[in-house]
DNA sequence: CCTACAATTCGACAAATGGCGAATTATGAG
DNA sequence: CTCATAATTCGCCATTTGTCGAATTGTAGG
């Protein structure tokens, strides 16, 4: 139940949620990448991050400086955070913040890898 | 978003997660046998019912003195609810505490009709 | 009517949460 | 080695949230 309750709360910020939705269209995401699009200060960022790892809703990944995140919603996976995954993406896929949200990530992506990151 | 931002902080509540898991088994419940089971003030449980009714996760019935909740599962009813309501259930029908509320609930409909209510 | 009782609303308060900036840690580049 | 940078941790603050008790509303019974 208290393990259930982690998810249920990490998935019950608006942030939290689109940076779900982020990572359910490019399979990986860089910290900065993360920050770039949200707009918030990397402090805040990164304790909306550790709340997500510590759902299970997320795996990080460290490459050298730089830490990858993605969905953990491979086989393998604990059945509720990806049912939890599922139910997200399903209720809000058309939601216009979220569009907007793929659009300026594709933006975002689209310059040289890691372009909000080195310059 | 917003819409489903209430939804998503309504089922982040574990009392209120309880109330959706004892109204999966009972198809509906007075007021005053929730509050029975929870042992909040009646003043609280009013005020989650409110933000569960107010997320669409529950719909209430009015019958005299009382007031009837149920789980806003019936064809009509919004998809992201429905499937917000199914993933609770997958994720925590074993749980301990939902498992003794059963119980208990069992219980105390076990009385006579109305039994936490009238006397 | 008037009383009893189910339920909600209101006001207060402690605890949890989301946000920021500053300091810290760690890694690659020069 | 030293410096710049990615990311996290820490301390702080404003807001939100969960809880309660008191007051209020509405309905049934005497």
């Amino acid at each position: 139940m208290f393990q259930f309750m982690t998810l249920a709360k990490a998935m019950a910020d608006e942030n939290r949620v689109r940076i779900l939705m982020a990572l359910s269209t490019v399979d990986e995401l860089c910290v900065c990448h993360i920050n770039e699009l949200l707009g918030l200060a990397p402090s805040t960022v990164s304790k909306h991050l550790f709340l997500l790892r510590n759902s299970r809703l997320l795996t990080a990944r460290k490459d050298g400086r730089w830490i990858y995140y993605r969905l953990n919603n491979d086989a393998g996976a604990p059945p509720e955070v990806v049912a939890g995954l599922d139910w997200i993406a399903k209720a809000i896929a058309d939601d216009p913040l979220i569009k907007a949200d793929r659009q300026r990530l594709a933006q975002i992506l689209s310059g040289s890898p890691q372009a909000a990151c080195s310059p």
